[in-house]
This record gives structure tokens, sequence and C-alpha cells, in this order.
DNA sequence: GAGGGGAAGTCATACGTACTACTCGACGCA
DNA sequence: TGCGTCGAGTAGTACGTATGACTTCCCCTC
């Protein structure tokens, strides 16, 4: 053996003194009744001396399997992925599977190449908030889809976000709020065109009720620029609803500087209850997905597929928390 | 082929009528001069018609590298991480390299199992932020920490938070500060003990200055409570010095709630620069380290590793970025 | 017509592991 | 003594790919 080069089982066996089949059986566990105790503690020191430590990619090519699965999400800057990520890390351990992260920008095109993406020695894929096109180069692979449209082609876990819109909207109109303001995320993901048409749908609902739409990139300068578009119309909204909690900060900005109390003023709603909700103040009214509940059911789901099961879709509610931001409208005379 | 399984590259070559060899050469990319252009078309074709990708375990076992490279970074949570990744995938692709994402949470123990961490088929780490002993149960993979100890076994590309940490300081003695206070990340994190150290040494160096410290975990509500704490002293703190720019959310709650104004009661500065930063009113004084430099740089060393050379110790300088959020103490009489 | 040489492919092998099927000896029992 | 059985271990092979060594065929030149 090379310097160089990482010790095989072959080298352990040799140093112990035995096969490197009995190498295999020891280092694997399945051992009893196949290899003394005496040998098999052999075998290990020899190991240990060695610092020996399986090569990866043989083993994937024997077992035909990795039991590793891929989370792919557009994105690491957004705090959401952190609790996605713990639950489906969660729920992987438990049945002796690793996860990597890869980040498949929304902008990046299919994987059509075959040599593309070397880091795919995977089993399944879980993917997060993602265009649904951003399987395409994966045929083959089983998958599931994160908070994505289940019309797609993979089985999905989704968040209650309509209805968690719905809800959104009832308790503003509930403080008597008819003119509403919509801060929305410029980005083509799933989740934000169905909060959109869930906003829009809830308010037309509404008697009286009116909505504008302003659009901004997810970051607080873009959407303060487009909330203060909002309340600069002659007939300006009395509650802005944002696409998310960042958005909501940004909003917050173009309120104070236009010398507006949030709430007395104005009412602003965020989505997603990310750390940032109770940072803000006042503490932001938003509605809070349970993310690591997805992780958790995303990853169920393709354990299952990948076991031959059909996992069913699967809707986790979203859940309206009513904090310091929202309130009655001043009623102007 | 049984319709279950993926087909191969022996597959596509009996489907093109060639052998198994010249499939390799063909999708290798390597058949100038060996194979017609007329089979080289067929053998794509076949390809495509069977959705054949490469077994990339077989690929990694006969090339011996897998051109994958993981960042490991203790979580997702942090908004820091994004910009990191998004430098070294960069720099990562223009080599051909792939980077996939590990969380090694820092309660993690060393990955002492041999077949604790099925993801490891990979060429090399860069670990941010990590403790040191991380790095334990990968002896032999080259690695390269960023934002870490620099005395670890690996080398290390840092921020220069010690002299950002002086800056502020400075900046802050300048408006006429003595009294600091210390909100500090209570985790056990190479750059915090920096931050701490590089705080205590220049209050310290400032005639007549006096520093408190008072710890909290990294989130909003406990860091209002270490602020607080801070702010209830029969001498309190007029510039309270966050260990990030989440903690300096917390000060500014717990500010609020006893009535005083930032900047005009009291200053309160944070460190990194994160989305967070411009978010809050008044947006905060901080220190920007330059995260995507840092993956990127981190990454160049690791290639450089990769290849056989030995990286020096690279620092990459903090900047002050003065914001709203301090000014000079107010002077009680 | 012999022989060189290049174009177009193929053969065979190795990468390091896991595991099935085997060997070999010792022991128990009739 | 002969035979089955069991314990302890090994030989050999397959996983799918990449590639160096080889073959075959045809054309060109002397």
């Amino acid at each position: 053996m090379p310097a160089t080069s990482r010790p095989t089982s072959r080298d352990v066996a040799q140093e112990a003194g035995v096969s490197q089949s009995t190498v295999s059986l020891v280092l694997g566990g399945k051992w009893a009744g196949r290899v003394s105790p005496a040998t098999a503690r052999g075998v290990r020191e020899a190991a240990e001396r060695l610092g020996y430590r399986p090569n990866q990619a043989a083993r994937n090519l024997r077992l035909g399997t990795t039991r590793t699965v891929m989370l792919m999400v557009p994105t690491l800057t957004a705090p959401f992925f952190g609790p996605v990520y713990t639950g489906a890390a969660r729920v992987a351990a438990g049945h002796g599977f690793g996860v990597v992260v890869h980040v498949w920008p929304d902008d990046a095109g299919p994987a059509d190449s075959p040599f593309a993406a070397p880091h795919e020695a995977i089993d399944g894929i879980l993917a997060s908030s993602m265009a649904v096109d951003a399987l395409a180069g994966f045929r083959g692979t089983p998958a599931v889809m994160l908070d994505s449209d289940p019309a797609g082609p993979a089985p999905t876990v989704e968040f209650g976000v309509a209805d968690g819109m719905r809800d959104l909207v009832a308790h503003l109109a509930g403080l008597g709020h008819r003119r509403f303001g919509h801060v929305a995320a410029a980005v083509d993901q799933w989740t934000f065109r169905v909060r959109a048409e869930a906003l829009a749908a809830a308010v037309a609902a509404l008697p009286g009720g009116v909505l504008a739409r302003s659009e901004c990139a997810i970051e607080a300068t873009s959407a303060r620029e487009a909330a203060a578009r909002l309340l600069a119309r002659p007939d300006p909204p009395t509650a802005l609803v944002c696409d998310d909690d960042l958005l909501a900060a940004g909003a917050y900005k173009a309120a104070r500087a236009l010398g507006l109390d949030v709430p007395g003023d104005l009412s602003v709603t965020g989505f997603d209850d990310v750390l940032l909700a109770t940072a803000l103040e006042p503490e932001l009214t938003t509605v809070r997905l349970p993310a690591e509940e997805l992780g958790a059911r995303g990853m169920t789901a393709l354990l299952e597929l990948l076991g031959g099961g059909r996992p069913r879709r699967c809707v986790l509610p979203g859940r309206l928390v009513v904090r310091g931001s929202t309130g009655p409208p001043r009623i102007v005379l």
C-alpha cells in the first residue's frame, strides 16, 4: 500500500492476518457465529491501527444504494430551510439514511447533461419550493416535492397556504379592513402563486373589498419600495399583506417613512413565521408554517416511495399567529 | 434489463449495436479520432432513448474521485451561509466540481464510527464555523476551515474579526461612549471567542472604558433578556455591542421596552451584516463580513490542496458599516 | 504484391466492497 | 469406523464504469 492512498479492507486483512472477506464480515457487523470473537477483535484493532475507513464509492456500487437522500432547495439564504432540513434529517437518521443539501437556483436550467451533477450518488430527492421542471433531469430518481405544485410529476407534501391566507384576510376583515395592499414576491414559485390567488379570492368575496398589488424582490429594500407605491395611491390600503416576513419588514419601513404607526395607522402581515417575525417591532402577525414537520413528512413519504409504496398527497395546515402588527383601521372622518 | 432498474452503459451499447467501451468513449467525450461521427450519434441517440444516466458510484470507484466537495456548516438557519455557499459553488463550478452541503450541529460528536456518514463520497471538506474536533473522524480527507481557529489542524480562511471589532469600538468611542455592554452569544465557536476577546481588549485600552457582559442564545428573545439584564444594572451601558445582527434585534426590543430611543438613548451594534441589518429600524451599524468571498477563497484553497499544493492562511478584513443605530451618548446631568 | 499506417472499434481489466458458496477440520454419535 | 454437523474462515465473483492494449480492415505507397 503506497503511503499516499487510503488503506483498503485488503490492507486491514493483511495486517490482521485474515482474508478480506473476514474483514468485511467483522466490520459489517454480521459475523455472529461466523468469526470467533478473538479474530473479530484482531480485525477491529488492525482497522484502528491503519485508520481504515471504507470506500463509500465501492460500497455504493456493491450495495446499489447510498442510503443518502438529497434535499434540493433554491437558496440557502432563506431561514425557512433550516427547520425543513432538521425535520427531514431526523426522520432519515431514524432509518439509517443521511441527507445532503444541494442548492438549485430557480434560474438554473434542467439537469439535462448526464455529467452535470457529480453529487448525484443518491437514492432519492426531496425538492423544496422548486420549480417543477428542475426535476426534469432526474427522471428515474424517486422524488417528493415539498411546498410545490401538486399537479407536478412527483408526490407532494404541501402547506395549506390558501387556508392560511384566508384566515389572515378574515382576521383583518374582522378588524374592519376593506382596502388591502399586496406586497407580492416577484418569484415564480407555486407557493407565491397560491398566496396571490387565495388573497385575491378572499378579498373579492368580501363586501366592499378592494385589492391593489405591487411586486418586489425577496428583500427588504425592494419590498419597502413596493409598499411605498401602494401607500402613495389616492385610496391607500389600510392593511398590507406581504408575501413573507422579510417583505413585511420592508413594509414597516415604508410606513415609518410616511410617519404612519403600525398598527395604529396601518396593519401589516407577514407569512411563514421565521425568526425575524418576533425580532421586528411590533412583532409581526403572520401565518406559521410548520416547516420542520414539512421536512419530516416529506422524508417519510420519500422513504415510503423508496420502499416501493405510493405516498398520498399530504397537506399541513398553516396557523394564523396574531401579534402586534394588526389592529382596527383608523377611521378618517 | 429488468424494467425496474436503471439502464447501464451496457444496455446502451446493445441498443446502439456497439460495445460498452464505445459507449463510454462517446459519452465521456473522448472519442475524437477513435469513433466515427455516425457511430457517436447513434450511441447518443440510444442513450437518449433509454434515458441512460451513468451510475455515479461506479464512476467514482473507477476514477477514484468524485469531483464533489462537502461544505460543512453547523446550521442552515443562519442566513450567513447562503453567500458562503454561493462563493464556494461558483469557484468549484469553474473547476468542474460540485458542492453538497452537510449540516453538522455543534453538539454532534466526532464522526468516529466508520459507517456513520454515508454522504462521505467526497474529495474534500470545506468546514465553516465548525468546532475543530468535528473533523476528527475525517482524518485523511483534505479540508479547509472557514472562519475557524487558525490553530486547528487544517488550513484556514478567516475574517479579520478582531480588527472589525476594534473598528466598532473606535467608532463608538469616537462618539463618546465609555460604558459598553456585550450581548454575547453563548456558543463555543472560535469567531465568538475572538469577538469577545477583541472587544474586551479594545475597551480595556480605552481610558475610563467599562465592559459588562451578558450571555444569550442566538435568538432574539434570549438576546432581549440578556440586553435587559445589562440595562438594569446600576450603571447601565450607553452602547450595546451584540455578537451578531439577530442579537441586536433583541437589544432593540429591550431598549423599546424601557422607553429608550435607539440611537438617542442607547447605541446598538451588530456583526455580520446579514439581510436583517437593513430590515431593522433604525438600520443597524454593524461589521460587514465578506461571506461570499470567504466561500470563494476557501474553495480556492481547497482545490489547491486537492491539487497537491499547500494553501497559505488567508484573512479577509471586515468593514465597519455605520448606519442609524449608533450616535453620541446622552449626557445625564 | 508486400508492408506501413491510420481509422474505427473491441477486449479485458481494475477500482474496493459485500456476500454466496465453498472448504476444512474437529467433534459427537451410532 | 463412518457419517453428519457445526464452527471458523476463505475463494471467488459481481456491481458499472473508464481506459490501455489490442485487433481488424482498408487505403496508400514503393
